[in-house]
DNA sequence: GGACGTAATATGGTCAACCAAATCAAAAAT
DNA sequence: ATTTTTGATTTGGTTGACCATATTACGTCC
């Protein structure tokens, strides 16, 4: 993809440890470490320098002209999330949930702590009494990133953040937060339960399994067709 | 000098009277128009389409964007993923994608449309050819990203962009793009074929399995434990 | 040994030819 | 008469060859 090669260049000055006003090695050897034609590198290289990024020099050579803008994580989750769930139903949300969490539970059978599974039951506990659907929202975002923090991978956690705060995002659009919150016999309830009986028990299955349940029925209750298998 | 036909440009569209949306000129006219070359016009385009003024696409036209929304987007995940890279290793970035590729296969198997399978085995052929690791590893990236592509969910789609980017960019700190690339007997090459068989029988089980075997097996060849269960 | 001039080499820049994707028009099939 | 297929054309994309600028190396002179 055209974009691929930007990003990588972005990643190299990134990483190659090069001060502001050092020089990069020649195009000619630098698209061959990058693996991309000498002209893809120049396309890179040209929108690098009109953000200032990068100065180039004929016969002289290409040389980093500022400090690269400090890459604040957060921030950049953050803009992902709006970016994304300006493209995102609720259906899709959910579909996209039922392909990631089910795993991230089954991996937290295995690597929650303690202390991480009893935080998740706190958070189940405060769902039984939120007080309006937009606290209720809350604590089960919450809910379910604990699941994903537990699940022993960081790169996975930010993957879910992502999903996490996109579904919020999206789900937001349309709650009335002022609205009373669930009744008592909601059935996310005791699948929270179901759920965390599971993780407790460290059956990564049952987990799966029981997540898997949670979120087809919420996604049924949504209205939605279940896969067309 | 060199930015002058990136400000004539910006001043064309802004004296065009063109609408978001609309369609420019083709390039070969519009070069004429302005009297410059068409790599130099391309070359101000370039650019304008990195900031997200104009798209582009191959024989259809280029546009005034309708909106900003998709760069900052694009911008957004760019800059995740440089941050994750930077607090990922190459065995977590393997297991987060035990977890969530697999998963993906299966949507694929549904979801994937002829031609989007072609393109597959396009890619799985290339990556049998390819001169060196660096190619290699670019083809890999593609070939994963088309199986997310066809899985039916731009969101997932998009959390997969960010995992496939920050395992390039992992991957990529480590390689010796120089070297030769896999030998015809590499283990990848068949794993690649048995997912896109599954994909084309339409087995979504199968090609979940078949990714899982894929995936396992790269993670055993980088000399980490399997999970102990 | 140092200064100067020239040639060779290195580095980024440009371009015409060709490639890839999409659209349109004409021919063939139903 | 309508739909589908095929070929031609249009449009943006890529690339190797060559160009323009700067640096380095070498030879000559003092």
């Amino acid at each position: 993809m055209k974009d691929k090669v930007l990003i990588r260049m972005r990643n190299w000055i990134a990483e190659s440890g090069l001060v502001k006003g050092e020089r990069l090695p020649p195009e000619r050897a630098l698209c061959e470490t990058l693996g991309v034609s000498r002209a893809e590198l120049r396309k890179a290289n040209l929108v690098l320098e009109a953000e200032g990024v990068l100065e180039r020099h004929v016969g002289r050579g290409t040389f980093l002209s500022k400090a690269p803008r400090p890459v604040n994580g957060h921030d950049a989750i953050e803009r992902t999330i709006s970016a994304l769930a300006e493209s995102t139903g609720p259906v899709e949300a959910m579909q996209a949930r039922l392909a990631l969490e089910p795993e991230l539970a089954k991996l937290t059978a295995l690597h929650g702590t303690p202390m991480q599974l009893r935080k998740m039951r706190q958070l189940a506990s405060a769902m039984r009494a939120a007080p309006s659907w937009g606290a209720y929202e809350v604590l089960d975002s919450e809910f379910h990133e604990a699941i994903a923090a537990a699940s022993g991978n960081s790169l996975l956690l930010a993957l879910h953040k992502i999903l996490n705060g996109v579904r919020l995002t999206v789900v937001w659009r349309r709650l009335n937060t002022s609205d009373g919150g669930p009744e008592a016999s909601y059935h996310s309830f005791d699948e929270h339960d179901a759920i965390l009986n599971a993780l407790e028990q460290r059956d990564g299955a049952a987990a799966e399994a029981a997540m898997q349940a949670h979120l087809k029925s919420t996604l049924s209750m949504m209205g939605a067709a279940s896969s067309p298998l």
